[in-house]
DNA sequence: AGGTACATGTAACATGTTACATGATTCC
DNA sequence: GGAATCATGTAACATGTTACATGTACCT
């Protein structure tokens, strides 16, 4: 249960239309949190049915005008009540690390390449992280503005610094030419 | 699509039953993919349909039976596609950061104790990774057995070290009795 | 005969993904 | 008036979660 807390917290930062959310959470949230925008014109409708937020009113004809959100004291309070509330961590979920352990089993070919695309991926999205850290949280004037937003970044660039080191040691320990199928059927 | 993949992996590295995958998916490859029973009988049951395992014969009633089940050649060659396909890194999803986030807006009220269990769970599970490492891993007789096992596990290692050293040092920026509620109705 | 562990499954629902449909506004 | 863009939405399906149902084997 995790997206209608996602929208509440960004209709909270600034009341928002669907689509405006759905380019929010292309940037920003959807760092750690993405979302379609089916899911949330879909959020969007159980949240106002439920009471967490409303529409603001609007003139004339509804169908393809932009319909904006804000928060009711009864979202704001539910949100609150998530923040502060005991939840499991994710466990670890990548389809990467399953490959690894397939290639074990089927053999390596073609992993290596898909190796070092991953690394190239994650070296631009960690620099693209620092670049935001450079711009928003200069180094000098520390404790003073946003110091969540600050840990909230920080583990996106100690996120991508892992992916990129452990990728490039395993491109290093991999195999060079390695056995191509072990498999032997009849 | 990283489910049935699984399954064929454990599949291979020794046929089994549903409920034996359920318990090796609480364990080693639960670690970094992990499945209820309901969902490997499903998948179990669609990969049969497919032709990609086949159930070994058994005599007798079936209800109540054990059902073991090996990968045909089709389904080892899905794994070995599967395996060197292009597939984008997961982008991160992590509820805690979310709730960060959240905080900056509602408040940082619990926030703190819900950190400190976090890093509790992280310090154990990194501690049980290590112990599997020295097990199975020895320092010493390295570039031997298996490097792609090793591997996968230094990543676990590695991700459990980044949370516990993030979440040490957030829990240490975190103001300390901060202001409860930004919230000002009426 | 009753309880427990083993073993397979069904049903209902929540969440996430993909493809498509429809109307309004703006610019040429 | 046609194309592009903005904006909201439906439908169908895939995946993941939760609760429950049913039968077998073994131990007491």
């Amino acid at each position: 249960m995790s997206l209608p807390h996602a929208i509440l917290t960004a209709l909270l930062e600034k009341p928002s239309s669907g689509l405006e959310l759905t380019r929010r959470f292309d940037k920003s949230i959807g760092f750690f949190w993405s979302a379609t925008h089916q899911q949330i014109y879909r959020e969007l409708g159980r949240l106002e049915t439920t009471g967490l937020i409303r529409a603001l009113p609007q003139a004339g004809p509804v169908r393809g005008q932009k319909k904006e959100y804000e928060v009711l004291p009864a979202g704001r309070a539910e949100l609150a009540r998530w923040t502060a509330a005991a939840e499991e961590p994710r466990p670890i979920r990548d389809p990467l690390l399953l490959r690894l352990r397939a290639a074990a089993v089927v053999g390596t070919a073609g992993l290596d390449a898909e190796l070092r695309r991953h690394l190239a991926l994650h070296r631009a999205q960690l620099a693209h992280y620092e670049a935001i850290e450079r711009r928003d949280f200069p180094p000098g004037e520390e404790a003073g503005a946003e110091p969540l937003q600050h840990a909230v970044l920080r583990a996106g660039i100690g996120l991508e610094s892992f992916w990129v080191r452990w990728l490039a040691e395993t491109v290093d320990t991999l195999p060079p030419a390695p056995a191509e199928e072990p498999a032997d059927p009849s």
